[in-house]
DNA sequence: AGACACCTGTAT
DNA sequence: ATACAGGTGTCT
């Protein structure tokens, strides 16, 4: 489900209650979600900081723990602050596979992970292990708006990829952290591409447009609090707006909002992937730039 | 680089 | 009944 600025915007709307808030009880439903249960216990601690790296989401606590939260294509992080008790066991309908029980200023309230396909994952982990290791989120590529996620850096990385299609190369969340279907396909529409071309062949040019579009789309969808295309919300249960600005992504077959040709489908990596035959012509032609 | 696995709900 | 879904990890 979320992309980088799903999971920003649930991070801000959780800030404001979590930080400074204590953990007294964490009930596990359905434990298979948890990477590594026991050993290392938040609850009794104080939740100091959420920091977000690529789709990750981390809750930093006061004793060198680190809740790395990755909600994959169904997760949610929901706030429930008029309850303060969790029932002894929720409805299988639900969903609810993890509850947090929390305290704030002599006020109680709830945090549940609810996650239908369970595809999502819970993981303890200190913060000294979670810098030093180079796998899951530890091996991550830069942030989008970092400086050194530039054109010469992604044109560095291309030449790797002899034959790799550029939507692939994108989605590759070792190259950049936090970008996903939705966001690639729009990425690559802005910056007039074919999700087809081969990543070697990127120019600096063609790089310096995906890294501005990049970044002008990513602030757009966070300002719109994400894209709810089918069951995205923030921690308050609220849909963002962003699909109503969407170019390509969910509109293969309709015309292009630009020159109104026929929006293709293809198959690029497993992933449906939608493009204008038109405006991202397949022969690397140049293009002006929008 | 691609197929499959992990799950459940929804649309055709 | 079948295909598909904001993702990723693990096999060929």
């Amino acid at each position: 489900m979320p992309e980088l600025p799903e999971v920003e915007n649930l991070r801000l709307s959780l800030l404001p209650a979590l930080v400074g808030a204590r953990l007294n009880r964490l009930v596990v439903y359905h434990p298979d979600v948890l990477i590594n249960p026991g050993e290392l216990d938040p609850v009794g601690h104080i939740c100091l900081d959420i920091q977000r790296r690529g789709k990750y989401l981390r809750l930093c606590f006061d004793n060198d723990l680190v809740m790395e939260v990755h909600l994959r294509m169904t997760g949610h992080l929901l706030l429930r602050l008029d309850e303060s008790i969790l029932p002894p066991s929720y409805p299988h309908s639900e969903h609810i596979h993890v509850g947090y029980e929390w305290e704030k200023d002599g006020r109680a309230f709830l945090l549940l992970y609810q996650d239908t396909r369970r595809f999502g994952r819970i993981e303890l982990i200190s913060h000294t292990d979670l810098d030093a290791r180079s796998t899951g989120s530890g091996n991550l590529g830069p942030e989008p708006f970092a400086d050194e996620c530039n054109a010469d850096y992604l044109c560095r990385r291309a030449v790797r990829h002899s034959r790799m299609p550029l939507k692939s190369f994108l989605l590759d969340q070792n190259v950049i952290a936090g970008l996903g279907n939705i966001y690639v396909d729009e990425i690559l529409f802005a910056a007039r591409l074919n999700p087809l071309r081969p990543a070697a062949e990127l120019t600096v040019d063609e790089a310096e447009r995906i890294v501005s579009h990049m970044r002008r789309i990513l602030k757009l969808a966070i300002a719109a609090k994400g894209t709810t295309f089918r069951d995205y919300v923030d921690g308050h249960n609220l849909k963002g707006s962003f699909q109503e600005q969407l170019f390509v992504y969910g509109r293969g077959g309709e015309p292009c909002r630009i020159c109104g040709t026929t929006l293709a489908n293809a198959r690029i990596g497993g992933r449906n992937t939608v493009y204008c035959p038109t405006c991202q012509p397949g022969t690397g032609a140049v293009q002006e730039s929008p």
